[in-house]
DNA sequence: ACGTCCATGTAAAGAGTTACATGATTCA
DNA sequence: TGAATCATGTAACTCTTTACATGGACGT
């Protein structure tokens, strides 16, 4: 049901096509969901069997037709309902690298060092992005717009994020470093 | 595909029941995966069924019996391939709060406060867990051992991403005050 | 009396991914 | 020549969750 109330949230600020909503899912919601294009407009259709969205076509002579969803009045309630009644969810995670890392123990320290370094530069090339990204949209000293309030803060998480990441990429390895050492030193006794 | 990959890294250190593997998953995973049981029984009877593990049957008088799963040299093989030949993937993160987070231009500063000092205090009491059970397997000064070297690096990471979130929730309480103080200002004049 | 531990699973529903399909326009 | 943008979707599949089922032992 979460995706419902993603779409609903990004169409309370406006209406958008699925295409749209896809694009502010994947520049916006980077941080913390993810959604397939696919599954965007099913959920779309379904929403508006419910009545809370409503539809419009608009033909375009040069693109393909689109179709516009606006969010209706029982939408709206819906979602309100859900931020503020229903019970927070844990936060599902599913983190391919950390499983790597978690079978550490049947390769040789190197071959682990050089998987931590290639994911340091992933999140070196991620945060970069997400401050350049900050950088153009809150401009200046103060604070956001209330209707920039949401990805201000989330965004901003997903910096700390990228941080903290790399942050403990250089911890990781410097563990496997003095290991290595330890063992070498073991070894030769 | 990866929950196999994960019951193999499990199965890669000893034997183990489906039941085992649940714990294991809820005690030293929880910072980058979760699995239902239902989950694991059926994952398990695949790999077995694709020769990756054995499994044997272990009669108990007073206990429900167990079925005990061995890894085999072919899931060893697949295990390592996987590990250091195919891709990684990006993280798939569900965050339900911060769902609601992008949403709070919907809703009065001060309930918007209040559903992020919830947040914050749940994470202390994550953070204080994970502490404890940090120092209670891993005693003293020193490096882990070879073993333990996964549950120790990515146990870490939970302890910084609790932190990380404590701190997050302290900013994002005090630009809303900032946001509603310049807001009655505004008004007031 | 009620909850938790032990231990395994089936069935169905819901969510998410992958492959395929269309077709013009624009940029390298 | 090939890729990306625009814009929508279906079908098939896989993965995940939820509800249900069994049943004795032990603690509060």
């Amino acid at each position: 049901m979460a995706l419902r109330y993603a779409l609903l949230g990004l169409l309370s600020k406006s209406p958008a096509t699925g295409y749209e909503l896809n694009q502010q899912f994947k520049e916006k919601m980077i941080y913390f969901w993810h959604a397939h294009h696919t599954q965007i407009y099913r959920e779309l259709a379904k929403m508006e069997v419910d009545n809370l969205v409503t539809s419009q076509i608009v033909k375009q002579k040069e693109y393909p037709d689109k179709k516009i969803y606006t969010i209706q009045k029982k939408g709206m309630e819906e979602l309100l309902h859900w931020l503020l009644e229903e019970p927070p969810k844990p936060p599902s995670i599913k983190n391919d690298f950390f499983l790597r890392v978690s079978i550490f123990h049947l390769i040789p320290y190197n071959e682990a060092i050089q998987l931590l370094e290639k994911s340091k530069i992933t999140y070196q090339n991620i945060l970069e992005g997400t401050q350049m990204w900050r950088e153009e949209r809150f401009t200046n000293d103060g604070l956001p717009s209330k209707e920039q309030l949401g990805e201000y803060l989330t965004s901003a998480f997903g910096v700390r994020f990228a941080k903290n990441w790399i942050e403990w990429c250089d911890w990781a390895i410097d563990v496997l470093r003095r290991m290595k050492e330890k063992e070498e030193r073991a070894s030769t006794e």
